[in-house]
DNA sequence: CTTGGAATGTCAACAACACTGACATAAAAT
DNA sequence: ATTTTATGTCAGTGTTGTTGACATTCCAAG
């Protein structure tokens, strides 16, 4: 009907306007349970989702500054700086001010913060192994392969570049 | 690539927590490119991400109740009467009282609604064919598999539930 | 030294979107 | 006749995002 496929003919069946709303459909499903185990985890402690992904990225690359961390999440300083100022106080985030740039703000966990971040990232990771499991590897690596290619390139560039720092900080 | 998984020998190294963390990761930045698109045109339209759920469900399932939408959206009566009500007022979305039973709304798009819903879902399907096309059958095929491993049983019967209304019109 | 700009923090106001609780109405079910 | 169900509405609250304005601190260039 309105699938425009015209140019590739039917060899891209997957392509179609329906197979392409499952896909929507199975993203906006799936994410909910990517993000549930997490959310009741931090509701008990009265944080959100903004405060797991703060938790999540300073834990990914300790010391990162905190204009790193805003392009990162994709969040105003106003937004972000609430969040930060309260993981502070509550004494799971800690602040060094920079030596070279003493206007840089370093971020790190405590091990208070570090132990959240364990409990948040063992759940979700949890199911993600649950669901590896169901499917397989190939399933796995054809997962990862769309995710990347529907990121924005910025976005993407900031998916590798975390990559890389894990893989020279370890 | 770096993760082809095809020897038996890393049968088991995609379930280290490192990849389990990258394909957290993976799914935060493709989750954000997945609502890029429709985001900015809601944002012409002075709508939200609610409003856009709402409208791809109707549209899915045309005549769907009140009580029926709250379920497979997962949020209250309250919240989600907020967006119905601006959404009908709007002229967007057309409520039919049940002939069987009087007590329920039926919800359908009006014409406007529906071109609003063309303009949301062409969006995000043009970004997720692109993904398609990068990544080929196969990825597609793990892609799915992954993300409904990846849903809660409850929101899986309810995608499924969904697949199989469109398939024979209810 | 002065000036400009960058990084950060703070305050205020506001909006979207979720929640709870309480209450109202209508109609179906018992 | 009573209860339950489906829906709608009002009021209040909280998280998370936004803008705009302003202060501070520090680096660097003129």
């Amino acid at each position: 009907m309105a699938t425009s496929n015209r140019s590739t003919g039917e060899a891209l069946l997957f392509l179609t306007d329906e197979q392409l709303r499952q896909g929507i459909e199975a993203m906006f499903f799936a994410y909910r349970g990517f993000t549930a185990d997490p959310d009741r985890i931090l509701d008990k402690y009265g944080y959100g989702r903004a405060h797991h992904r703060a938790i999540h990225f300073i834990n990914c690359v300790p010391g990162t500054t905190v204009n790193n961390l805003l392009h990162i999440l994709g969040v105003t300083k106003q937004s972000l700086n609430r969040v930060l100022r309260s993981l502070i106080e509550d004494g799971l985030v800690e602040v060094q001010v920079g030596q070279k740039d003493r206007r840089e703000r370093h971020l790190y966990l405590t091990e208070t913060g570090q132990s959240l971040e364990q409990e948040l990232s063992n759940a979700q990771r949890a199911r993600m192994r649950s669901a590896y499991r169901d499917v397989g590897a190939d399933a796995v690596s054809g997962f990862r392969q769309v995710l990347e290619a529907m990121m924005d390139p910025e976005m993407k560039r900031a998916y590798w570049k975390l990559r890389d720092n894990e893989g020279m900080d370890k």
